[in-house]
DNA sequence: CGGTATCCCACAGGATACTG
DNA sequence: CAGTATCCTGTGGGATACCG
């Protein structure tokens, strides 16, 4: 088994625009890391907004808006006092999981290179 | 053994910055698309333009430099004439593949769901 | 707490033209 | 073919302030 051509030509020209598809949705810099964050725990708005460093509550504010809209989370309003406001992860988040995985070891391959100066 | 809970907290944490350094190198809207190419066995340059459907050929000379520096790709000249410009995938690309694989198997389930009108 | 409103700007990246 | 040069625009996203 020779695992380094792992694709054929006719794959990747599908594999090209199936990625196409999925960076269109998780791409940019912070979808996957607000996913990450609620797969964390988090589900409250400024719970999630420490979690992702560096976000700001506006750019938070659009990012579940899409995440939303695009079936990975579930805003929750609790009405009975004190009211609270829950972002939920739904099980179509869970089926991110591998991309997950496999960018996060990806992420410490490569952090290991860099460490080692090469 | 439940695999829904994949990632304790720490682990989540960890995560949450190996993710950030992998979108930190391969993320934007072309680089994975450009790696795709390559494994896709384009190595000229007016080739994988023509691969990666809507670059320009500005854009994609800046990702090629980019992709090189950090080790993605090799740019190989032949003197001999014809002279003709190469783009080699390295070894490294390769430890992409999981990620590459998992984006594409998910962008499938993704355009899927679309498809089903949820 | 859970956001929204405003203002602002850097920069990714598109269009087009041109070159050795 | 393999790019570079120029110009320009959209928008992602930062900063800050404010609100119920």
């Amino acid at each position: 088994m020779n695992d380094e051509i792992v694709l054929g030509t006719q794959e990747c020209v599908r594999s090209l625009s199936y990625v196409g598809d999925a960076l269109y949705v998780i791409g940019g810099k912070w979808k996957l890391r607000v996913i990450i964050a609620l797969r964390e725990g988090n589900t409250r708005f400024n719970e999630i907004q420490r979690a992702v460093e560096g976000i700001s509550a506006r750019v938070l504010s659009n990012e579940l808006k899409e995440l939303e809209l695009n079936g990975f989370v579930r805003r929750v309003v609790h009405t009975q006092s004190p009211v609270v406001v829950e972002y939920q992860v739904t099980t179509y988040a869970d089926t991110l999981k591998d991309v997950l995985h496999a960018l996060s070891d990806w992420g410490q391959i490569h952090r290991d290179k860099i460490r080692k100066g090469w």
